[in-house]
DNA sequence: TGTACATCAGTGAACGCGCGTTCACTGATGTAC
DNA sequence: TGTACATCAGTGAACGCGCGTTCACTGATGTAC
């Protein structure tokens, strides 16, 4: 605990990190500002010298779980390389991996309801992190028999669509809910199957 | 609007038709039980005379949504017969279009937070649509090779984690949010690559 | 080095609000005679 | 058919609560001389 600043010592950033806190434990509805600041040891009041307000501080967090998002995802497509095709997988990998390490910033990021387009640097990051698994798919594409070659920002919805899919229903502690398989196997198996059906000999993953 | 019972006629179905109206507007979260009570026209003191309170409220709504959905698959299923692909890609295509004409409903089933395991109705009837994706999943089984068959259970768990992802990114309306291609087509070309990597020729769909 | 002053991060009390829920009640409906 | 009564769906007022936000303030920190 450096204390740095006047008092407190980057209050704004405890903040963060005690909303992306309590984000997690009781979803993005469920956080209160008011916690929030009990959280950080200081009064509700003290948030407005760092936010305008709640809404503020969760775009905060977005914005912050985008960035990491963002140099996740580079990292893994950077790994991947110089397969398109490893490079690819991947990135679908990387956003399990990143939902399941920081659940607060992925609840923040895509259910707190907030706009990606609320502030020009939220939506800034937002395009970042799309981009890469775009240029990965764009670098796919070009293995693909060039009559069946669907458009590459549809390769990496799909990807997307499903890498979503199985944070939203499979990794999330339902009690009871009975899978028979790991998250992570179930999108490593999906991702294999949707690239062959791609035309895509996967013998490398 | 059929006066029947004593004051009202059926205000339990009034309630939970309001809900669904408001979810549906202001999201699972932000609905309230007053509200609610207010938009069928009575008292919020009167919603306490056919639900034990707001969660059970909304625990009718999702279980309502289970009932319509189930049948909105089963349906498919028939339709698609007697290809087990073709009824297959009907019980994914079913999902997305359940989704976009019963918004309240899917929203509280799969955005409320709700448990499925609330009541065991709920449980129930949840179990019954993921009953009918795993049939059909299973009578699909049988026409891959069966040296690469991963379990039925696997993909349809694909296909739903795929149509939920789009459904969730995609078929919400974010503004400005540029998506050259409609969520059906999208899941259409999706479910259509990862079939045929399961093997399957797929000249029907 | 020591003192006086300006800055401004955080305080504490207060606000108005809408929520979910409770309670004794009322009065329209259905039923028994 | 008409009257007396029981039922119970919905009322209206009230509650305690925690929320987000405001405001004048205080007192620790950094700076100027």
């Amino acid at each position: 605990m450096t204390k740095r600043g006047y008092h407190h010592g980057n209050l704004r950033q405890a903040l963060v990190d005690a909303a992306l806190h309590l984000i997690n434990e009781m979803g993005p509805t469920g956080f209160t500002l008011s916690e929030a600041a009990k959280t950080a040891g200081v009064t509700p009041a003290a948030v407005y010298r760092h936010f305008e307000g709640r809404d503020e501080l969760i775009a905060e967090c977005a914005l912050q779980g985008h960035e990491i998002f963002a140099d996740l995802m580079e990292h893994a497509y950077a790994d991947g390389q110089p397969s398109a095709l490893a490079a690819f997988a991947a990135t679908g990998r990387a956003y399990l991996a990143f939902a399941r390490k920081y659940p607060g910033h992925y609840m923040a990021m895509f259910e707190s309801g907030t706009s990606v387009n609320a502030t020009p640097e939220l939506a800034a990051a937002a395009a970042k992190s799309r981009g890469v698994l775009e240029r990965a798919a764009q670098a796919l594409s070009q293995h693909i028999p060039a009559d069946k070659r669907p458009p590459p920002a549809m390769f990496s919805a799909h990807i997307w669509a499903m890498s979503h899919g199985v944070v939203e229903l499979f990794a999330r502690s339902r009690p009871g809910a009975a899978a028979p398989f790991s998250p992570e196997d179930l999108l490593e198996a999906g991702i294999g199957i949707y690239l062959r059906g791609l035309g895509l000999i996967a013998p490398d993953i």
